[in-house]
DNA sequence: ACACAGATTGTTACCGATAACAACTCTCAC
DNA sequence: GTGAGAGTTGTTATCGGTAACAATCTGTGT
């Protein structure tokens, strides 16, 4: 008693599990979709001869044939930062959960054109949608035309014409940290920035400022970082000169960890002295001595819309971009006091 | 004049490339795919067809044809911790280099079932070969199935029959560790590990008793954490009820964070009372304070290497897995010092 | 018992590229 | 001038699925 067809040494398609089962490829390939039409008999067949020949669907002959593929695109940068790669775990759940796989494109500078460059990589990939992790102020005539033809959502970036945005409420995050401050008496408010090529640091130094003019404060100078420990550290060495420093808003946790690091080493002592606010919630933030009162952002939840929103969009192109922002929350711990009645 | 295929509203193929250079589309396959035996004129053509259609490969079709999918898959941890990001940028640069793409899945657990999904979500889209990047004490038949037919390598894992293995030098990580602080003048040395299912985290504790024995010390008991800041915090706090300890070895810098918080709390000051190293060399590292003194990992160079070494593997099956190590470095700041001269 | 709708299954053609092989062109030695 | 051989290009079959349509089966109401 043999079969017709000899699986033996080949890895086995569908043709074989159908044989096996005693139906038609087509059949299979319905049982293996979940289309609804099947019935139980018949899907328990093919099942029993699946697991029997240890058959696996070719995902590329299923591309091909249906132009479909199952896989959503996103553009971040080397991921090494937090935020980026709680983002990237949101998404990748969100992805999972409704069967598409995500394939990653790093892209290492913020020029239109590397950005571009990673989205026609994933485009060759055939993926069904782009998620653009990256902070794009402005996008390029290449970034439009991959994202008219291919379903894009952005995070945190600003709005363009074929582009969705799924974004923080970066200006409630500079008012959260600002407004705190004050509200302890700070007379102002110092603001170590991040680099002006991002959009979230643009945002959130707007309603810093905004914050202090409505109070009827006067804002002091920006000092500008790039994220790092360590431009927050030279910020804080700055800082320290001027004794009329009571108060710092920090755009980012890991450059208040190097101001206040600074601060120490200059005998500024936090937040008896000088009361400093971060911005993201590291799981470090805890733990710094003392403790970083911060602002949270529910990067998990981003990742996820994000997906949502694009997997919405690949299903009804038709819908009309409509921005979401979800709102931080303010953690205060112990690097913030009133301000010292001087 | 007109050509005889309309492109219009389609997206190009490969045929309409051929019919606008005047060639074949074998030819059009070969130019593309720097196939040696094409004349600069035709290749010309060719290129300037591709360009003038706006023509992109078919990643599936190309995929199904020639059984190869440029892709390797990771399998890693949801990469929340400075190590998986970095050892991912640099698999993600090594891939690139090579003309393949990266393709994530993945794991929210250790164990091997949930790793052997993780794997065969990874053959469903036929990758060319596996890095296992995560820290698998053994594994079970369905991964070695797996491993068997798609080539594996392993970070930092034990070594199996079908994988290979890239790994950090775990033992002389616990023993610069130790050393050092031996070197300084303490009478022994504390040991926060991490759990007991990571290779990883053995290798260090097995070193660091070595190094102690070998020195005719009396290795006092392990305290375990899960490489949380908040199990090094808790390690602290036992820590602190023994006025012995003056020296602590941790397992990473997350923990240590932690542990020194909790020191500082409980008024041990570091690194006068006691001497504290990690292990990871974070960005934060450097900004705590005291600054940490710790042993770097070489985390992008692993991945480079594993990728290297995956490709090698898939271009010659026949290579015998041969594993690699590479070494750690101390890294010293401010966070270890003499023994206090009791 | 019969017609008919709806559910289930089968048949055929095709997705877009590449491998294997066949055919052609050119150069150069004799 | 001719044949050998290398270099270049074309032809055909095929990869493994799925869409669209055709065919069959099931159960219901009269």
């Amino acid at each position: 008693m043999s079969n017709e067809r000899a699986t033996t040494g080949r890895t086995p398609d569908m043709g074989d599990v159908a044989a096996l089962a005693g139906v038609s490829k087509q059949t299979v390939s319905r049982a293996l979709s979940n289309h609804p039409n099947v019935t139980a008999r018949t899907r328990a067949k093919v099942e029993a001869a699946v697991s029997q020949l240890g058959y696996r669907r070719n995902a590329a002959a299923s591309m091909l044939s249906s132009g479909r593929s199952r896989t959503i695109g996103v553009v971040s940068m080397p991921t090494l930062n937090f935020s980026s790669a709680v983002i990237g775990y949101g998404m990748e759940r969100a992805a999972r959960a409704a069967g598409y796989s995500v394939s990653v494109a790093t892209t290492t500078s913020l020029a239109p054109e590397s950005i571009a460059d990673s989205m026609s990589r994933l485009a060759e990939q055939a993926v069904e949608g782009i998620v653009l992790a990256v902070p794009v102020i402005a996008g390029s005539a290449a970034t439009e035309e991959i994202s008219r033809r291919i379903p894009t959502v952005t995070i945190d970036g600003s709005r363009s014409a074929s582009t969705q945005v799924v974004a923080v409420d970066q200006f409630a995050v500079g008012r959260l940290a600002t407004e705190h401050l004050l509200e302890l008496g700070h007379e102002t408010v110092w603001h170590v920035a991040g680099p002006a090529e991002w959009v979230e640091a643009g945002e959130r130094e707007t309603a810093w400022h905004a914050v202090l003019t409505e109070a009827g404060r006067e804002a002091p100078p920006i000092v500008r970082g790039d994220w790092s420990p360590e431009s927050g550290y030279q910020a804080g060495l700055l800082l320290t000169r001027m004794p009329e420093v009571t108060a710092v808003f920090v755009a980012s946790d890991e450059m208040a960890f190097g101001l206040i690091r600074a601060l120490h080493e200059q005998g500024r002592r936090v937040p008896h002295d000088v009361s400093v606010v971060g911005v993201d919630d590291i799981a470090l933030a805890a733990y710094c001595s003392p403790a970083l009162t911060t602002v949270a952002q529910p990067f998990e939840e981003i990742g996820r819309l994000a997906v949502d929103h694009l997997l919405d969009y690949i299903a009804d192109p038709a819908t009309t971009p409509d921005p979401t922002t979800v709102s931080p929350s303010l953690v205060v711990r112990g690097s913030t006091a009133p301000a010292p009645s001087a």
